[in-house]
DNA sequence: CTCCTATCCTGCGAGC
DNA sequence: TGCTCGCAGGATAGGA
């Protein structure tokens, strides 16, 4: 029985992120945060003390996966888990767990069904243990086939389960792991520690332009409503694994192939990956 | 240390 | 129609 693609694949990973950090940026931009009010103690783990967040906005970032909202006076680190979205408040919705009262008046609230996700202040050195064990960012041309192939010795585990390993690399998720791995014509369960160094090059120039395609179509458009999912734009189309299994290959027509690797769902063609 | 599994949580679709 | 059940998965705790 063929897969059906999720009508919503609602999973942030890097492009998707990138693309809320661009919407949240337009939201905030020349903006003051009044005070943050919190609707719950917590989500995965407790907020804290979020006291300490006001004062103009001087910028949104993202690291890994995780959204950086920065004040004069301290910083809120957000991550959307599956199901998480900004807006600017229009009434309330279940599932509102945290309100940022703008100095012009608007709210922009953080709502999360899933409560995957997550809101804290970085400490007085900008620093916070989530951050702190984070592998290198896939865009920065530091990262590249040497680096991971160094990073792969000796490792047993499937290459698929390792490049969703946040410490080996950061931003890929179970889609563009997928996606990625077809690219680059690599069977998704291979050992990751004999990869070459020229199939870590290939796999290196696959999940960089995987990403920068998804971030490309996500969109220049500017919403009240930045969410995790939705298939960044027309992204979800492009999909020649994900969600795909008992379909045929659009390269050679084999019957795409589905299985589960380290807990996750795992597509792959068994023609074309090796 | 490395690797894998269970867990958190809600919404949705399949099947009866 | 309305119910139950399984699945979706990022990150992490804990076991092998």
């Amino acid at each position: 029985m063929p897969d059906r693609r999720p009508e919503h694949p609602a999973m942030p990973e890097l492009p998707e992120v990138e693309t809320v950090r661009a919407g949240v940026e337009a939201l905030l931009s020349g903006s003051a945060i009044l005070h943050a009010e919190p609707h719950r103690s917590g989500l995965r783990q407790p907020f804290g003390d979020l006291s300490a967040l006001s004062g103009p906005v001087r910028g949104v970032r993202r690291r890994a996966k995780y959204l950086l909202i920065e004040t004069t006076k301290a910083t809120l680190l957000s991550h959307l888990g599956m199901t998480g979205s900004w807006r600017v408040a229009d009434s309330p919705r279940t599932h509102d767990h945290l309100t940022l009262h703008l100095a012009d008046g608007r709210r922009l609230v953080f709502n999360d069904p899933r409560r995957f996700g997550l809101a804290a202040l970085l400490d007085g050195n900008g620093d916070h243990p989530l951050l702190a064990e984070l592998g290198p960012e896939p865009l920065d041309p530091a990262w590249n086939g040497a680096v991971l192939h160094r990073a792969l010795r000796g490792r047993k585990a499937a290459i698929k389960a390792l490049i969703m390993d946040q410490q080996v690399v950061v931003g890929v998720g179970n889609i563009y792991a997928q996606e990625a791995l077809f690219r680059s014509a690599i069977r998704p369960q291979r050992p990751a520690g004999r990869l070459d160094r020229g199939t870590c090059d290939r796999l290196v120039d696959a999940i960089r332009n995987v990403l920068q395609e998804a971030i490309a179509a996500g969109g220049s458009t500017i919403s009240d409503f930045v969410h995790a999912g939705g298939g960044t734009g027309l992204f979800q189309h492009r999909f020649r694994v994900y969600g795909r299994g008992g379909q045929p290959c659009a390269v050679c027509a084999t019957a795409i192939r589905r299985t589960t690797i380290a807990g996750r769902t795992t597509c792959w063609c068994p023609r074309c990956q090796r």
